[in-house]
DNA sequence: AACTTAGCCAACCGCGCGGGC
DNA sequence: AGCCCGCGCGGTTGGCTAAGT
């Protein structure tokens, strides 16, 4: 049986709304608000409108203090690093943007912005291409290039990170037992793993290292910008139940373990803190198929329902990663709540990813 | 001038969540 | 504990307009 309808579908208009429309809506909430139900309101008003329609109505045109179109370079960038921080949460991100809305913040990522950011890769291919004529490893090529690869690469690094950092902090953890990890692995993801497992073995001790990686021509952590630290004390301290999934749906390796990370991931250092990085290169092809595999070949198929996010994110191309990294990330922080701290996402956000990003190009 | 295509944006739709009963 | 219902969210659609042929 299907959900009941929210309203009578036969007795109420759609499309565009008309200027008394409009007038009777916003007269009626600017003096009475908006009473707690948008169901009953336009009975109330004498409006042939479903509810939920009147609510979008007003929150997306009617409601004082909107903004229309005109975004500014600041907000581009805003969008861009939350964006990547934690996806579309497009509520989320219309938070952080007074007077816009989420579902203008929407229509603007998706018309315009996500194709500046796409043109952009497309171009550095283009050059790249041009420039050797077949299919090689990362080499860069000129600002834009720099800029793009700097976003694969830090991507790809922060997944390394975060898995060393997990696996620092519990050796027995998802990425040091494969009897927990799923059933098939994407190459790049299983080099990564192993390499960052090997590279732990060798680093302990260390508390500041950086490891030469398999291949010769990309050197991931040469363009990052971030760092991991870890607080020497938090470590001490640590309850080694901290481990995260590669993707953040994957409710049932999620929910196996504790989802709290004592990541410190302020970018200013802090006193008394280790240092640790890791350095891994993969070539372009690597990458490639990292980013373009389908979710089938990385999960079972138990999980495959879990990859929309994952797959959405494709077009990203080397942000995805960054993103499911850090969402994850996020919603460990934020311990399965809705309720999310806005500023501190922001800050978040803008500490690291914006601080990241903008520099390299991303100012559109 | 007529037609087609692309871009943009308002609005709709369905689903998940949470509160109330 | 389970159901119902409203709210809020993200994805998608449809219509309008501008640009291109």
């Amino acid at each position: 049986m299907g959900r009941a309808p929210c309203c009578d579908k036969a007795n109420v208009k759609k499309g565009p709304w008309s200027p008394e429309e409009d007038a009777t809506l916003k007269a009626y909430i600017e003096k009475h608000g908006t009473g707690g139900n948008w169901i009953a309101l336009p009975q109330k008003i004498g409006l042939k409108r479903c509810g939920k329609s009147c609510r979008l109505r007003w929150l997306n045109y009617l409601r004082p203090n909107i903004k229309h179109g005109g975004f500014t370079e600041e907000e581009d960038n805003i969008i861009c690093s939350l964006y990547i921080s934690i996806g579309s949460r497009w509520s989320i991100i219309a938070a952080q943007l007074p007077g816009r809305t989420d579902n203008d913040i929407k229509n603007y990522w998706n018309t315009r912005l996500k194709k500046k950011l796409l043109g952009r890769r497309k171009q550095a291919q283009m050059n790249r291409i041009s420039s050797t004529g077949q299919d090689q490893k990362y080499v860069a090529n000129g600002a834009d290039e720099n800029a793009l690869q700097n976003l694969s690469n830090s991507a790809l690094e922060r997944l390394q990170l975060h898995m060393q950092l997990q696996s620092l902090q519990n050796p027995f953890s998802f990425y040091n037992n494969p009897a927990l990890w799923p059933n098939k692995l994407n190459p790049l993801q299983e080099k990564i793993i192993q390499q960052t497992l090997q590279n732990l073995n060798k680093s302990q001790n260390n508390t500041s290292l950086m490891l030469p990686g398999l291949g010769q021509n990309l050197e991931l952590l040469e363009h990052s910008a971030i760092s991991v630290r870890l607080q020497g004390q938090e470590l001490e301290n640590s309850d080694s139940s901290n481990i995260i999934a590669l993707n953040p749906g994957n409710t049932h390796l999620d929910s196996a373990v504790a989802p709290k990370s004592n990541v410190i991931q302020q970018p200013d250092s802090i006193s008394g803190c280790h240092h640790h990085s890791i350095s891994t290169t993969f070539t372009q092809a690597e990458i490639d198929n990292f980013l373009n595999s389908k979710a089938s070949s990385f999960l079972s198929s138990d999980d495959n329902n879990q990859m929309a996010e994952f797959d959405g994110l494709k077009e990203m191309d080397g942000s995805r990663d960054s993103l499911i990294w850090w969402s994850n990330e996020m919603d460990t922080n934020s311990a399965s709540s809705n309720s999310w701290d806005s500023s501190s996402l922001l800050q978040q956000s803008e500490g690291l990813l914006y601080q990241e990003y903008a520099p390299l190009g991303y100012n559109m």
